[in-house]
DNA sequence: CTGAAAGCGCTTACAG
DNA sequence: CTGAAAGCGCTTACAG
C-alpha cells in the first residue's frame, strides 16, 4: 500500500542499495544520482519504514515514559521536561499513563515489544512484594534487550537493578515545613496522606513525621487521613477530619492537589484559611499560586527531573550515582500564627 | 542481544512456525507442544519483536496524538479521553507535544515512519496557506499508508481530506456568555484573544463577537488584547489593558488559563472581581473552580472529545459526519452587575 | 498437527 | 561510485 524504497529506486533508475545510501547520506554517492533519488522521494512522498529499520538495528530510538496519570499536573510537568530534552535528540516519547499495576505492566510489555531504547518510570509505586518482583523481572528483560531504565521519584525494585535514579530531596522540604510551622506556633497538625500502600505516600508521611519530630511537634495518628492524591481526595479527607471533630491549627497535605481540596472543604465548613487553619501543600504545581489564599508549599523541580532522567539514560554505559534534586520551600499566604482552639471555635 | 523466536523454538524442540502458532494462538497445536513452547517462552522471558510483526502487517497498532502542549490542562483532559478509550482496545498512544509547526511536522513524519494506524491532531493550527498545504500533503501520505486521521477542535486542512472531525459547539457557549453579560448590564467588554494567526484564536474571537452583536453589545477593538493562551499571556494582556487606561466592566478570555492570569493582574492592580470587573473564561479546566472568585466559564467536554476521536478512527471505512459536542455554560462567582465607570474609579 | 520456505522493507558488508 | 545478495525477526500460505 505505502510507497517502498524499491519504488523509489525503480523510479530513479538505481539500485535499492544506492537509494538507501542517498537516504542515509552516510556514503559517497554521485551528485547526479543523489538528485535523481531525491526527486523520486519527493515525487512519491516516500517515508522510510521505521520497523524495517528497527529490525536491522535491534532498536527503535523510542523513549517510553510510564507514569500514573498524565492529567495530574505533577506528571504533566515531568513530561514536559522529558519531551523537551528528548526533542533535542529528535526522539519520540511514548507516554504511558497507567492508573493501576496491570495497565502499567501491559504498557511496559508493549515498550519491550517495540524495543524501546529508554524507559523512564515516574511516580508512586505499590509497596507489595509481588509487584516489586514482577517489575524487577521486567527490568531485567529491558536490560537484556539493551534498553536503559531510569526511575524518577520512585525506588528501584531491586538494589541490583541496573537503572538510573532521579529523586527529590523532599526531606529538606519537610524540614522547612516543620520549622515554619513551629515558628508560627502550630502544635496540632493534621496530615492528608496519599493512598495507603504506595511508596510516595509512605515516603512523604515519614518525611513529615521525622521533620516534625526534630521540631518537637507530635504527629497524632488520629489527625492523619488517607485519600487519593487529588483535589477530591483532599476534600473528602478534610471533611472526615472536620466531622470527626478533630482539633488542629494547621493542615499539611501530601500534595498540592489535596491541599486545594482541603481549602475548599475548609471554606465549605465555614473555616477561614489561614486565620482558623493554616494549610501547606507539596510540589508547587501551577494551581498553588492561583488559589486564595495562595498556597504555601514546597517546589519540586519537576521538569528538570524529566530532563535529567533523559540525560541519565543517554549518559555513559554505567549509571552514575542517583541524581538528587534539591527542593525549595515557597512561603505564600496560607499559613498564619496558630490560634488556640477556643478562639477558632468561636470565630 | 534479545531473545528471538528462534531461541524459543530451539529450546522447545519445535520449528519456528509452530512456536509462532503457539504465540498467536490462532491455529491448532497439540497440547503437549503448546506447553513446551509456553515453558520455553517463560524460561527465556521472550517478548515478541513488534517491528518484525509490523513489517508483515504493514501496520503497527499505534495511535499518534499530536497536540500543542501536554502540560496545558486543556490537552491533558483530551489526552485522558484518548488514553482511556485506546486502553480498552489495548492500543499504545504516542503523545506528541509540539509547540511549533516545525516540531509538529517532525512528529507527524515520525508517526508515518512508524506506520501509525491512527493519528489524532488536536488543538489550534496556524492559519497560513503554506502550513495548510504542508499538512494536507501529510494527510494524503497518512491515508496512502492506510492510517486514519482525525482532527479534534481544529479545521481539516482541505475539504477533500478524508478525515474524521470532532468539534465543539462553542458558538452556543458564546451565546450564553453574551446573554449573561447583557442580563448583568455589561456593555463595555474587554477581550483577551489568543495569539494572532491561529485557528482557535479566530474562531473564539469571532464566536464571541457574533454572540455579543446578537445582544446588541459592541466589541470595541481597542478592548481586544492578544496573548498566549496561558496564565502569563492573560496576565500580561490584562496589564496592557489596564495601563492603557481602558474602561471595561467585564473581561472575557479566550480560555480559562488567560482568565486566571487576568484575575491575578486585576487583583495586583487593586481591582476587585466581580465588584469592579466581571471575568469570564472558556473551557472549564480544573483550576477554574479553585480560583477566587470561582470562574464563570463554559465547559467543553474535553475527555469525551478524546474518546470520540478514537471511536471515530475505528469506526467504519468512511468517516461519518463531524461529531459536534455540546458545551455548557457554568455560572460561578466571577460575574456581577456592571458598575458605571465612575463608581469603579472611586472604589 | 507440524515444518521448510518465501517474503515483509530495509541496511550493509562484499565485489566490482 | 554502484549493485547483487544476505539477513534482521517474524508470519503464513503451501506441503505433508
Amino acid at each position: 500500500m505505502a510507497v517502498t524504497l524499491a519504488d523509489v529506486a525503480a523510479r530513479a533508475g538505481v539500485s535499492l542499495a544506492t537509494a538507501s545510501r542517498v537516504l542515509n547520506g552516510n556514503y559517497p554517492v554521485a551528485e547526479a544520482t543523489r538528485r535523481k533519488v531525491e526527486k523520486a522521494v519527493r515525487d512519491l512522498d516516500y517515508v522510510v519504514n521505521a520497523h524495517a529499520r528497527a529490525l536491522l538495528h535491534a532498536t527503535s530510538g523510542m523513549i517510553g515514559l510510564v507514569l500514573n496519570d498524565i492529567s495530574d499536573p505533577f506528571f504533566a510537568a515531568i513530561t514536559r521536561g522529558v519531551q523537551s530534552t528528548a526533542e533535542t535528540m529528535r526522539r519520540l516519547v511514548v507516554i504511558c499513563s497507567s492508573p493501576d499495576e496491570q495497565t502499567e505492566f501491559a504498557y511496559i510489555e508493549m515498550l519491550r515489544r517495540h524495543r524501546a531504547d529508554v524507559v523512564i518510570i515516574a511516580g508512586s509505586a505499590p509497596e507489595d512484594n509481588a509487584y516489586r518482583r514482577a517489575l524487577a523481572a521486567h527490568a531485567r528483560g529491558l536490560s537484556g534487550q539493551g534498553a536503559r531504565l531510569v526511575f524518577c521519584d520512585r525506588p528501584t525494585p531491586h538494589r541490583s537493578a541496573r537503572a538510573g535514579l532521579v529523586e527529590f530531596d523532599d526531606a529538606s522540604g519537610y524540614r522547612a515545613i516543620a520549622r515554619h510551622l513551629r515558628d508560627h506556633g502550630h502544635a496540632q497538625i493534621a496530615y492528608l496522606a496519599g493512598p495507603p500502600g504506595w511508596t510516595t505516600t509512605t515516603r512523604r508521611h515519614d518525611g513529615l513525621a521525622a521533620a516534625l519530630k526534630e521540631c518537637s511537634i507530635p504527629l497524632d495518628h488520629r489527625l492523619v487521613q488517607h485519600g487519593e492524591l487529588s483535589r477530591q481526595g483532599g476534600y473528602d479527607a478534610t471533611q472526615r477530619l472536620i466531622s470527626a471533630g478533630e482539633d488542629f491549627t494547621a493542615l499539611c497535605a501530601a500534595n498540592d492537589l489535596m491541599a486545594v481540596g482541603a481549602l475548599a472543604a475548609l471554606r465549605d465548613a465555614g473555616l477561614r484559611v489561614p486565620v482558623d487553619v493554616s494549610v501547606i501543600g507539596f510540589d508547587d504545581v501551577p494551581v498553588a499560586q492561583d488559589v486564595t489564599p495562595a498556597l504555601t508549599t514546597v517546589r519540586l523541580p519537576l521538569a528538570e527531573a524529566g530532563s535529567r532522567a533523559v540525560a541519565l539514560a543517554f549518559a555513559g554505559r554505567d549509571f552514575a550515582d542517583p541524581v538528587r534534586l534539591s527542593v525549595r520551600f515557597v512561603p505564600r499566604d496560607s499559613v498564619a500564627d496558630a490560634h488556640p482552639r477556643t478562639q477558632r471555635q468561636t470565630a
